[in-house]
RNA sequence: GCUCGGUUGGACAAGCUGGCUAAGUCAUCACAUUUUCAAUGUGAAAAUCACGGGUUCGAGUCCCGUACCGAGUACCA
């Protein structure tokens, strides 16, 4: 019998600690979990801080924690360790030197002393000369300060001197490099048209290409889910995989996260203008004090979350659109992701967070009001108990679309108003309405105090009206107004029982005088 | 500039290897329900598939060109 042993699938989420950790690079952890999950496979974290200038402390914690909260395990890396630890690049720094020079003794890569101010110099004359191709190439490359064009002994003497060096890529002049992305199918590129890029920094960090390739390799990925701004580099990634010697992994480009509206990337500015989250978690920068939202703060729910952002690139080609983490997992596939960049629509977001409200019992949706921090000192709902809470959960549930807004969007629960909207009083408030309210102060008071409920109010005030010859249709957006001080909300039956008798009468009076 | 992508009703967005009347969601409108506004339910209206050529019996789907939009083009990731 044949066995076929397949390689398990590894795929491996990697950002940089630079800041809090954009929505678009939830998604791609997202994905990346997804199809891991799907296929058995494993996830892995790998902390991408080679850019030492860049380092904002708190932001790998804000990573970690922001992956938990939409429900993402890691399987092995930071945070929770694993065979190829470390899993921070800069713990893992020498290791990089290493490779780099077994490129340079394999004649694939070289030394380059040029300074800052010579490769301006290059640039600024080749674009003078409109050459296409302004960067440190197959051509360019004999006429710069390097291993290959300086002597032997120079470049020794440099090196042993200190001098500030950086290894780069030896790409080929000629030749077509070719990949199949999952999602983009074949793309091809020309060699002529990439730079030697850089893999060791004279800092003696790697950059990411070197760093990444490495580290894929003796991780043993085996697909490449990330973004799409990474395409254009990929087949430089290719060119080190053969210069290495290595298989390369599988590759799968996603389509960029758009601006809501207009033109461009979704950016961290498209945030502060629409007024919305860009990021998972609020972020609080360690140098200027300010503060981004967080999709958790606003009152989003991971499960709608991790639904909106699946959906952001990606459709499984049915009607269904409410997925679970664990229905994700049994319909995500990488064929199923569009090309097209996915326009990023909060609408779409708050319509998900609305369904998954929804499907919450009163029982959770009570507490959790009971636990939301209150901004409003005087509402006091935690005062106010559990039963409470329940009672403006059975009012509110239907037309919110964040557990808070049940206390957010009405105020007057909490308050007697003392304005009243001047439109509604104009037409609504008149001798039927003046008459109404004195019917229902009156039979309102029949009400023992225990059996203040709106099924009771109803019964007691709707035939009392009747009785006194007014239409209660008629008057009821008035007794609204006199309640509420508004001219819509909830169900008004169900706001007099949580207000209580009291109240509701001393709101009757108060109306009464200030609208005359 | 160069390289690589994208372009389907008002908005978002399905449509895999070309084949009968081009999904769905949001928004809009109508009706129902209701004490109002929402929510909910039912139904309606709404797309010459960016444009121009070509291949084919047949193209949103394949090829070429044009326009527009985007990404990349660092000792950043």
């Amino acid at each position: 019998m044949k066995v076929v042993l397949q390689n398990m699938v590894r795929v491996r989420f990697a950002p940089s600690p630079t800041g809090p950790l954009h929505i678009g690079g939830v998604r791609t952890a997202l994905y990346n979990y997804l199809f891991a999950r799907k296929m058995g496979g494993k996830m892995l974290l790998r902390i991408e801080d080679t850019d030492q200038t860049r380092y904002v402390p708190g932001a790998e914690d804000y990573i970690l924690e922001a992956l938990k909260w939409v429900g993402i395990e890691i399987d092995e890396g930071q945070g929770v360790g694993g065979p190829h630890a470390p899993y921070r690049q800069s713990e893992r720094k020498p290791m990089y030197r290493q490779y780099a020079e077994q490129l340079i003794s394999d004649g694939k890569a070289y030394y380059a002393f040029d300074t800052t101010e010579e490769l301006d110099a290059m640039r600024k004359q080749l674009e003078e000369a409109k050459v296409d191709n302004m960067s440190y190439n197959a051509v360019t490359r004999m006429q710069m300060k390097n291993s290959i064009t300086l002597p032997k002994e120079d470049v020794e003497a440099r090196i042993a001197n200190g001098d500030a060096y950086v290894i780069r890529l030896k790409v080929p002049l000629k030749e077509e490099i070719r990949f199949k992305d999952i999602i983009r199918d074949w793309v091809v590129v020309h060699s002529s048209t990439i730079d030697d890029k850089v893999l060791l920094k004279s800092d003696g960090m790697p950059t990411y290409h070197l760093a990444n390739i490495v580290d894929d390799h003796l991780m043993k990925i085996t697909h490449v889910i990330r973004g799409e701004e990474w395409l254009p580099s990929a087949p430089l990634h290719i060119l080190l995989y053969k210069a290495f010697g290595w298989q390369a992994p599988e590759f799968a480009h996603l389509p960029l996260l758009l601006k809501p509206e207009g033109n461009g990337k979704l950016s961290k500015r498209d945030g502060l203008l629409g007024n919305f989250p860009i990021f998972p978690l609020e972020w609080k920068d360690p140098f200027t004090g300010e503060i981004a939202r967080g999709f958790r703060e606003d009152g989003y729910y991971p499960e709608a979350v991790v639904n909106f952002l699946a959906f952001l690139g990606w459709n499984p080609g049915t009607e269904q659109e409410i997925f679970s983490m664990d229905e994700l997992i049994d319909t995500f596939t990488l064929d199923k992701i569009h090309k097209a960049g996915a326009r990023f629509m909060v609408d779409k977001a708050k319509w998900f967070n609305q369904h998954y409200l929804k499907e919450k019992s009163d029982e959770e949706l009570a507490s959790e009001i009971l636990d939301i921090r209150q901004e409003r000192a005087e509402f006091r709902i935690r005062e106010k108990g559990h039963d409470f809470a329940l009672k403006l959960v059975r009012l509110m549930k239907d037309r919110v679309v964040f557990s808070q807004e049940m206390i957010s969007e009405v105020p007057f629960i909490f308050e007697t108003p003392t304005v009243y909207d001047e439109e509604i009083a104009k037409s609504k408030w008149n001798d039927d309405a003046r008459k109404a309210m004195s019917v229902i102060k009156e039979s309102i008071q029949s009400i023992d105090n225990q059996e203040f409920t709106s099924q009771n109010i109803h019964d007691t005030i709707f035939p009392a009206l009747e009785a006194a010859g007014i239409k209660a249709g008629k008057v009821m957006q008035a007794f609204r107004l006199v309640i509420t001080g508004v001219g819509k909300g909830p169900d008004l039956m169900l706001t007099l029982e949580i207000l209580g008798k009291a109240e509701v009468t001393k709101r009757i009076e108060n109306a009464v005088e200030v609208l005359g």
